[in-house]
DNA sequence: CTTTCATATAACTTTTTTGTTATATAACCT
DNA sequence: AGGTTATATAACAAAAAAGTTATATGAAAG
């Protein structure tokens, strides 16, 4: 059972066309970050606060690299049967971002 | 199958603590607007807008009975089990509001 | 050690959201 | 008709979100 407060801080989280793409492209895996950095059409920095919400809110979990951070879905998050719920209805982002990140993976 | 476009608005909508503790409220029935505005510390044109908000996403329907409005939770949405389901975890409010709407139901 | 690359943070601007007060509309009630 | 009640809209102010450029950090590589 959630919280008004805390299941609409998240969804407040999810409410966002970039980070919902973001999560979507972590369902499948492992993301470097330089790979979103690569997908938008937005600044690094913008990037990387969107990523930081996505990580306040509990729902990744990042992995150092050399200097490469990996963000994953949180699967020990209460929300991530949410997450997983939704992104399992959301469709791939058309055009796929097929663009190579230049991390070693 | 949602679109990231479409499911980020709609995620939107919901991730605000006053309109997901209005749908809550919906979950169990209709309700009149005017037991809404009885029940949150803002004023009644900020109730409008949030349920205009939750209408234009297509979440609620109204019903006009006399000079009373009752909205309801529109069970035609394509967003409809995403709500339902969302609600059914998420707490009822404490202290439950529990102000008479002075409309006859 | 200095440079380079990936990422984060700071400072700031623009846009969006959420609230307010004042006013309009629509229905009901003498 | 004229007053009252319920709801919506307009105009605006304050707060929050999301973007930008400039700069800092931390690891790698020459």
């Amino acid at each position: 059972m959630y919280t008004v407060e805390e299941l609409s801080k998240v969804l407040k989280v999810l409410g966002d066309p970039t980070r919902l793409t973001m999560l979507k492209q972590m369902e499948a895996g492992e993301q470097c970050a330089c790979s979103f950095v690569d997908c938008f059409d937005i600044s690094q920095p913008a990037i990387s606060r969107h990523l930081k919400m996505l990580r306040q809110a509990g729902l990744l979990l990042e992995r150092r690299d050399k200097q490469w951070i990996h963000y994953r879905l949180n699967e020990t998050s209460p929300f991530y049967p949410l997450v997983t719920d939704l992104l399992a209805n959301l469709e791939t982002n058309e055009p796929s971002c097929d663009c190579e990140p230049n991390c070693a993976i």
